[in-house]
DNA sequence: TAGATTGTTAATCGATTAACAATC
DNA sequence: TAGATTGTTAATCGATTAACAATC
């Protein structure tokens, strides 16, 4: 597994998307400033740790004041790089991989899908709303290329492996893999497992305590 | 012997799945026993990890021999309710609520979705893979009728409140929220934001960090 | 100023990892 | 038996929370 060396806390790192989303909410009406206190109340978290989280992004806050909310979600977006949208390709255009390439919303979480790739006869050539299916064994050569660095895996479960090892061939460094098996990569790389299971583990067994 | 039932840390929960599956794998070889030791090499984790999360189970190893494999994923399924199917409504029947729809594969994690709901008259009365799309305003009723206690929200940011709202007068009371938005319930009711969102932050600042 | 808020250091909490006796 | 493995207690590590001086 890609091992890194991880100066921000992942829990952290998993939280700064929510604070965006907050700030944008109440940047639209029309607020400048807001307080970690305020931003702790309204997504459940500890004052403390609202500071601590932003601090890491290398926002300033004004004592008496609180933080500059425009300045602050610049300054996150920054830290996140998704000030710059991340291009990516896109493997597997069965019916959750296309609602992945239909869905128009992942540009705001730096998300830009620009090209789909599949190995079904049937399916390249197809169009999609924003392009073409292209046949997978390309997928390789145009991702050096393009210089594509993020790839999304939206194949079944047995062939994700597979799909992962021609796009670390194609010097693709980062993983979103949406099939529900946990994927080996070397060094350098990472992969972020995105199913369903682990939530749904929570949320039956929280039903089955319940009776 | 009567033991003090420990809540059960989170993130033993959420690698409860990783488990099952490689035990499936295990088990379609024909391999009756696994260790703590080959399971924590083939998942990446510490062997004494897996035997405390195992443990949770109720599960028990014998000593030089291992965990016998069928029994474990058994006891496994039934720590999480995935032994029995828990039916559930879906509510927001767009691109990724009809791939929620159409994907077979969840009831492998307990997950049976026997309704879709909408509030689109030019989708309810409409028929997807098995069924037929009902209106909005019949989900609470329904619910509350047929014991549904497990909902899944797939309706656009700005909507997804009033639909977890809705959800918890029908007494819903463990939601799969695949809307980016975080949403507020009542005590007791469970909720798991299940977005991109913070997979993204992770592996976009990844790629940021390499350049 | 007075009071709210930041940024930081210290204390607490919980999860992971290490050590090891008991087991078959 | 001998050696691998479990189950459990202890040590470590990291994240969260508390306390508080500095700030405007």
């Amino acid at each position: 597994m890609g091992q890194i060396v991880r100066e921000v806390p992942l829990p952290t790192l998993r939280r700064l998307p929510s604070y965006l989303n907050y700030l944008n909410k109440v940047l639209s009406t029309g607020q400048a400033y807001t307080s970690s206190t305020y931003i702790a109340q309204e997504l459940g978290f500890d004052p403390t740790q609202v500071r601590k989280d932003l601090a890491f992004t290398g926002i300033e806050g004004k004592p008496k004041v609180g933080y500059p909310i425009a300045a602050l979600i610049e300054s996150i977006k920054n830290f996140l790089n998704w000030d710059n949208l991340n291009d990516a390709f896109l493997v597997g255009v069965g019916k959750l991989g296309l609602a992945m390439l239909e869905y128009e919303g992942y540009t705001q979480y730096g998300l830009n899908i620009i090209a789909a790739f599949d190995n079904d006869p049937d399916k390249i050539g197809k169009n999609y709303c924003r392009g073409e299916i292209l046949p997978l064994d390309k997928m390789a050569n145009l991702a050096k290329r393009m210089h594509i660095h993020l790839g999304v895996i939206t194949v079944p479960a047995n062939h994700a492996q597979e799909v992962a090892n021609i796009m670390v061939a194609g010097g693709i460094r980062a993983i979103l893999n949406l099939a529900p098996v946990s994927l080996c990569v070397p060094e350098g790389v990472l992969v972020h497992n995105e199913n369903l299971a682990a939530g749904l583990a929570l949320l039956c067994r929280h039903l089955k305590k319940e009776g």
